[in-house]
DNA sequence: CGTCCGATTGATGCGGGTCAAATTGGGTGG
DNA sequence: CCACCCAATTTGACCCGCATCAATCGGACG
């Protein structure tokens, strides 16, 4: 399992949640043979259940998955999602803390946790690497406490798209794609349906936004859309 | 910088924020000789701010200290308390993505990351240990967003009561300290120092709690606490 | 063309924020 | 030891942003 190490451009990854990229090499250090084995996901499956037993890690090949953990009621927290070249679900202790769901129609990779603490071991910074993409996630998670904690619902909203544009971002790109619905939306920024969509809504009116379909977004004035982010709906219709 | 690994029953240390603990062994891995340098803050004093360089771990020796982000208004979200024998500040890019604080008088130790990097290289299951802390913070940050984005005012201070209580814990001990002010524990659970106070009243009216001093909790009902942890106000008056 | 499901829009209510005032208690000096 | 001071906490009155409840709306599909 020694491979040489060459880390550069190389597929992305995300250890849990959220969003940043990283790049670790894994393939690389199979000798460019994709280890791990191929999976799919029809859109709403499930993956795995809080309290699963954790015993792989996936990598996303295709679509996007939704994070998220619930309370006993029924209320339901989406702590992140999870998109094509990004990984997650690497947790030590043996039990999951979040359910994995598909988004869209996905396809996966999935890599034993058993051959991956072996890379770990053997493989010279490959610990480190993946430490990196943990203090990032965990950068992330800070990033939105700070969200669900004190911002309100125009803020969050804003957030949210210039988070998913920079994600897609071709640079600057006018068109951003929405894969989950607003349900899912409401579950990660703390809101309802309706504050989502009425709050989407008054971007549009304001003419910051279009919404040519439900999934679809064009940003139509970035700078704007950052000044809200920040400082809420002042400014807006 | 080679040590014979150890790992049993040694100091604890977070990686971040969020009072977990973790044995790593860091002091054993220096035959049994503490490295790092030792400093101490004032209550208030401020140990390095949000957008400083990132060139050291810390660890707590006595006191605490509050790990918060702020947005340009003011609005500040606390992302973590940490208290004695636990670490934090680790962040592989080089700016911090937070203040650190001192909540009460705090001793520190200061590692500097270039060390941190060495231990990380040379010793063979460190990088795992770190990961392992790493992955347990990510935990209670997805945690505390499930808190912050769907629980009541209620439930907040009562999973906050309930998580002080645990991490002290000599197992089921009555008396809990609460070092930090009701400022600190609004700003750390998204609500304000008023509903804080509020809520603490209503519960000690109840009598789950009492409130020798502001800075003491009393659990008088841990189980009807534990109830209202997830099931918000319901039957407390 | 009808059905269905997610999204939007509208009307109303409430949990928690805001503003303001009283209370408490720890520290200090007489 | 006591009186005072000051900051933190508590309590009160009121208000607002977002949730809740309730219709529509609109596009995808048969």
């Amino acid at each position: 399992m020694y491979v040489q190490a060459s880390y550069d451009s190389m597929p992305k990854m995300d250890l849990a949640a959220v969003g940043l990229s990283h790049d670790l090499g894994y393939r690389k250090m199979n000798n460019s043979a994709p280890m791990g084995t191929l999976q799919t996901k029809a859109a709403g499956e499930t993956l795995f259940s809080e309290g699963d037993e954790a015993d792989a890690v996936y990598e996303v090949v295709r679509g996007t998955l939704r994070l998220y953990k619930m309370l006993p009621d029924g209320r339901r927290q989406i702590i992140g999602f999870v998109s094509a070249a990004n990984m997650f679900g690497l947790s030590p202790e043996g039990v999951r803390a979040y359910t994995a769901e598909a988004v869209s129609d996905t396809a996966l990779r999935r890599f034993p946790h058993a051959a991956f603490d072996r890379l770990i071991d053997e493989q010279p910074g490959f610990a480190r690497r993946l430490l990196n993409v943990a203090s990032d996630e965990l950068g992330a998670a800070q990033e939105q406490m700070l969200l669900l904690g004190r911002m309100t619902a125009m803020e969050k909203v804003a957030s949210f798209l210039l988070v998913l544009a920079k994600r897609q971002g071709r640079d600057n790109a006018r068109s951003v794609d929405v894969p989950m619905g607003r349900n899912d939306i409401a579950d990660y920024l703390g809101l309802t349906i309706e504050t989502v969509s009425r709050t989407l809504s008054r971007l549009k009116r304001a003419r910051l936004i279009g919404l040519p379909a439900p999934t679809r977004v064009e940003i139509r004035d970035r700078h704007r859309l950052e000044m809200l982010a920040v400082n809420g709906a002042a400014g807006v219709a």
